[in-house]
DNA sequence: ACCTGAACACCGTTCAAGT
DNA sequence: ACCTGAACACCGTTCAAGT
């Protein structure tokens, strides 16, 4: 259980002189998600962390789920312009590809709970950003028009599956208190278990999937994706 | 708003004659989620469908996410049989994964809470049958045995955001009342008046956002995929 | 062994009333 | 204009009591 730190104001029961700021809100809640996960963000707590009513935030946000993509559009929008810093100039568009990628795993990886809120805001400022940057590259890529938006949205898919598996794995070891390798071992040991009549080809990667490092498998598929993308179309 | 059909008893109130069954609940569970989406999976909404209370069904199953992953297990079951049915003997390995790709692609645009519930049970029997059937074409691709994982693992992904993504699409459409096509037009106009020095790419991409087709794309990615596969890797 | 249904401890959201 | 906090309509889950 987790001790609720009631937040002390520094005198008596006075009004709050500033008042809430929706920015104010965002970041206690990407707080509140980081430490306790998704469960974690409760109009609730969150308003006794700001020191107010449940009511007041709703004066500054429409509702949870609005709440939710605010609080991943920030992440989002930091990670972007994070990994626009980091491409060199003159880099190939697939090393362009190859960072932004690496940038959204990792900020995935650091808050597990925007894997889903992505998900679950399609067509939002947070999707959008995505999209544009990768597309930006799909086109210095050199891909046909065309294609633009077949290929930006395989790779978008891809970037979304991985990040929709890390948060759930994520989510799984911390409701069974488990840390990542824990759980791979658990894992690994129960498909080595399987059935061998049912489940040959899972039994046999049991191995493989101890020994995996999530982040390189990643890359793995941005890769074969853009090898794809570089191979002629034959039918 | 939707009418409730209270089941009504053939005879008076006495008590069921047959004992409720695991299959029953699910069967009940998936009929809910297919009408109502996923807001419509309720224990009091159950138990009143199956003319129970709700401590009934805990004496069957283990918790709400268990009772979700048995409906998803069910689901993925059909799917992965009916898939197998349909590969000609003789027929390539892309081929087959390309039917079991499209396979997955209708489950789940038939089901689309299938898509959120294949990704909050990882590790578990649904994902379990995907994996085996893509692994076994993988092996048979000539794919090298220490790349097994891998590769097994970016197609699962790739089908996995899709069918995240479709569920998002889904319960979108459905929260503001509106059909597939009507959507994505709603949609693409926003995207075309983006603002063009900050969303170039995006706002060019409007018009294929309206007359894009769902599956067709989603089977470019798996093309993509497997041409990856294919070619050989150069750094 | 299996079911009943009231009760518990939560949620998100609303809204009259305050300042 | 912004905040307060009680109240409403829900949840999932538990459990004594029944058959």
């Amino acid at each position: 259980m987790v001790q609720k730190a009631r937040p002390k104001r520094t005198s008596s029961s006075q009004r709050r002189e500033e008042s809430l700021s929706r920015e104010q809100i965002i970041e206690a809640s990407i707080e509140l998600l980081d430490n306790s996960g998704e469960g974690g963000l409760t109009f609730r707590t969150l308003s006794e962390r700001l020191a107010t009513g449940p009511g007041a935030i709703y004066w500054h946000i429409a509702n949870k789920s609005d709440l939710l993509t605010a609080a991943c559009d920030t992440i989002i929008a930091r990670t972007m312009t994070a990994s626009l810093a980091s491409v060199t100039t003159g880099a190939t568009p697939q090393a362009a590809i190859r960072l932004l990628a690496l940038a959204m795993f990792d900020a995935i990886d650091a808050h597990p709970w925007v894997g889903s809120a992505l998900t679950r805001s399609p067509g939002q400022s947070p999707m959008l950003r995505i999209v544009e940057r990768i597309g930006q590259q799909i086109r210095a890529l050199g891909v046909p028009p065309k294609k633009h938006w077949v290929t930006a949205s395989a790779l978008l898919s891809y970037i979304l599956g991985v990040a929709g598996r890390n948060a759930a794995n994520g989510q799984l070891a911390r409701t069974q208190g488990l840390n990542r390798s824990d759980l791979l071992e658990a894992v690994s040991t129960a498909w080595s278990q399987l059935d061998p009549e049912e489940y040959p080809f899972t039994r046999s990667l049991a191995g493989q999937l101890r020994s995996h490092d999530d982040r390189k498998d990643f890359l793995a598929g941005i890769d074969l994706i853009l090898r794809g993308i570089g191979s002629p179309h034959r039918r």
